[in-house]
DNA sequence: TTCAAAAGTTGAACTTGTTCAACTTTTTTG
DNA sequence: CAAAAAAGTTGAACAAGTTCAACTTTTGAA
């Protein structure tokens, strides 16, 4: 099977045996993205989760301006979620676009609510997952409010070369809360000195 | 007892029954924290997950420069934690100070586990008030790039006005991540026009 | 391979928010 | 209650980031 990147993965957050693992895995359907498509559009109502096998993905949303604000991106061993709407059943508020042709395993709400019920693991492995997403999250808050915006570009391309790599200018602006124009003058201005 | 807060609290993110609700609640044990002082202060490993009965508190981090940055506060009904250092038992970058006096319950890491080893629902419990917490978190960031300091001292006073009423100023800039001069010019320009 | 669309660059004027310093008001504490 | 400390206000100069418009470069599709 292709699912070995998801066994693996979720090795790595909680203690579980090769058929509980079976079982999980039995849930997601895997599907092949192209480049440019939707996994999901504002305003529609999430019905699935994703766990990315293969490509790379942009979470962004489009305030009222129509500014894109790009909350992540998800590359090989990420999960794609909106938990706003998969939770409620609501319209999202987000998007989710393929950068590249991309694969992804995806589970839908229902069989999603079967694991919960079925295997307790699963509850403890979306509780560590969550709870370390929050750690992230409250450190770029963090790190949005006390660095200025050439530390954060800095901080997101040593920390993450490989998914800046695939990623244009104006998509990593709009994940640093910038212009594009001032990410160009960061960089212009990187190059000379420091 | 007086646990009844807790348990309302719980009861509204899972089905629990009665007894569940008790084994729960007596893992918790109840402490007093005066005005000004701190339940976790930066550097420490943090020992103690707290629910909030009565009172304030504001957990902030203090960066490099100095400034003082503000991730919530919590109020009755609210958790107080630092999942980083609580769940990896490292030094924590976070400050748990109360703001008037308080009442907390709190639990300790190895009756937390207890817990979860003992009770799958509390496994639920945390991960979906997690996930709330991840929805809020998300909220904030992109509120954080699409509105002024403005907006955003408005969107706060008016969805949590009994917490702003507890506040000064300079903890609710620190929150918002504007110095507290601007936040007085902002609130000047406020009584004005518009 | 060409040409249209998207992405990136640059500069000038502008807006938002900061810094620092001086001052006033409120709160706390001996 | 008096003094000290903390909080809030104000202004002037400044820094960070935006906006808009013109331009160049790269990409992709017919």
């Amino acid at each position: 099977m292709s699912n070995d990147l998801l066994r693996q993965s979720i090795k790595r957050d909680v203690k579980i045996t090769d058929s509980q693992l079976d079982t999980i895995c039995s849930y997601f359907e895997p599907r092949t993205v192209k480049k440019g498509d939707f996994l999901l559009s504002q305003g529609k109502v999430y019905k699935f989760e994703g766990f990315v096998l293969e490509g790379c993905f942009r979470v962004f949303t489009i305030d009222k301006k129509g500014n894109e604000i790009t909350l992540y991106f998800a590359v090989k061993g990420w999960w794609l979620m909106d938990i706003d709407s998969f939770m409620n059943q609501t319209p999202s508020d987000l998007n989710i676009q393929a950068l590249e042709d991309s694969k992804v395993l995806l589970i839908n709400k229902s069989n999603k609510e079967l694991l919960y019920d079925q295997l307790p693991v699963v509850e403890k492995l979306f509780r560590v997952m969550s709870q370390k997403a929050l750690i992230a999250w409250q450190r770029r808050l963090i790190r949005n409010h006390c660095q200025t915006a050439k530390e954060r570009y800095h901080h997101f391309t040593e920390t993450y070369p490989e998914i800046a790599a695939k990623l244009t200018d104006r998509q990593i602006s709009s994940y640093l809360g910038i212009t594009h124009e001032f990410l160009s003058k960061i960089k212009r201005s990187g190059i000379k000195k420091e």
